[in-house]
DNA sequence: CAATTGACGGGTG
DNA sequence: GCACCCGCCAATT
């Protein structure tokens, strides 16, 4: 259970390091936990790891919610004071795709 | 064991 | 914005 690849473990690292209305992308978490273009395998540890991690702070690099429940993260988002609009986070304390005009 | 699929990203037209 | 292509890895079928 908490066992597994060196890579899922960086990469949960990483995750449970977001906090409070933070959100990244799934591109962002790879590359900081060290593995570059490793986006969907971020995606793949979010969807089967047991892990207590906010995997609702992690969106697609367009800042689509793309989770299996995307109302639920948008409502969760949302609760915590992120901008989520037609499934699309508009604004987020984030430096990839925080407003940039 | 081979092929398919998926909570992806970036580039091109 | 949409359609396609390629790369990347693991779970499922």
């Amino acid at each position: 259970m908490t066992t597994g690849s060196e890579r899922e473990q960086r990469i949960l690292a990483v995750l449970m390091s977001l906090a409070e209305g933070e959100v990244t992308t799934y591109g962002d978490v790879a590359e900081v936990a060290g593995y570059p273009t490793q986006a969907r395998l971020v995606g793949r540890i979010l969807a089967t790891t047991d892990w207590d991690v906010p995997w609702w702070r992690v969106v697609n690099a367009a800042g689509v919610l793309r989770a299996s429940d995307p109302r639920q993260q948008a409502e969760l988002l949302t609760s915590e004071g992120v901008i989520v609009r037609s499934g699309r986070v508009i604004d987020a304390p984030i430096g990839r795709f925080s407003c940039d005009a």
